[in-house]
DNA sequence: GTTCCTGCAAATCCTTTGCAAGTTC
DNA sequence: GAACTTGCAAAGGATTTGCAGGAAC
């Protein structure tokens, strides 16, 4: 299965350093291969940790480019949070906003076609022309919510 | 008119500076008062370029500090943008989001129940509690979609 | 007088770029 | 072999911080 895994981003990838005239090499193919095997939403560190277990010697420069070309081919998308910036696939997937745990960090997918639905309203009622959005909801998530009910119960 | 502009703000940010014990100063006065002439929202330089015109001594150190301590009043708000952070009123506005304009920057408000109620509904299904969030939509202003399509259509 | 403020320069953080050496085609 | 890649170090841009001199209380 793992073998498998992320093949038809791995082609997609391929295919594009070749329409552009790149070359293929160890190193962006390592970056690749980790970025597709985490489920989470990287932060330049966290991918240059995963990629620098396998290869210490590649460089925190390098992941930077490689995540570059990455979402110019379409297989990650940058997501921009209060601080930090992070990756997240995008091949395949379809639109989608983020929760984020104030307290673990952790991050939520939602999508809902209403609250789209109502965006290109009001767009349409100011002649505004959407062409993408970004809607982040900062707060606890369950778990760190119940952790926080707990201890003030406590005190 | 134009003297009593802002009076309240005044009042809510010396009371802020008594109860924390710090001390009023004439560039946390003319910062202030330029923020508050500005209907737009600002970025840190242009905020420096209209205090400037007053007093070209004050640095930009200083206003990023006022800032700092507008937001801590409850008198401004940053908006994280794309690729900058700018500032707007918050004293006694009520929430809302932006959508913000590709082509000449120009950011507009906007605020619908709906969608607060849907994501108070979702939130609620995974058992998030929210504190804040952060809805941003990007594209082209009416204007700027005009002006587009009329360069289109001239080729 | 003590405490806080200010502006400068320096330090930070994150990201990009110039360059010499190494790889891929 | 020509063109592209890499990693390092250096440069960049935005924001913060240390500090000596100045202002407010």
């Amino acid at each position: 299965m793992k073998t498998n895994q992320g093949r038809e981003e791995k082609e997609v990838f391929a295919a594009y350093l070749i329409a552009h005239g790149l070359k293929r090499s160890e190193q962006r193919e390592v970056i690749l291969d980790a970025f597709l095997r985490s489920e989470r939403h990287l932060s330049v560190d966290d991918l240059l940790g995963l990629v620098q277990k396998r290869r210490p010697d590649i460089g925190r420069t390098t992941v930077y480019r490689t995540l570059k070309l990455l979402r110019e081919a379409g297989l990650a998308s940058e997501l921009v949070l209060q601080g930090e910036t992070r990756f997240e696939h995008h091949y395949n997937r379809a639109h989608h906003d983020h929760f984020i745990c104030n307290s673990c960090g952790e991050i939520f997918e939602f999508a809902n076609a209403e609250i789209e639905r109502i965006q290109d309203e009001i767009a349409l009622g100011i002649g505004f022309v959407i062409a993408g959005h970004r809607h982040q909801i900062y707060g606890l998530c369950r778990r760190c919510a119940a952790k926080t009910a707990t201890a003030r119960s406590e005190r």
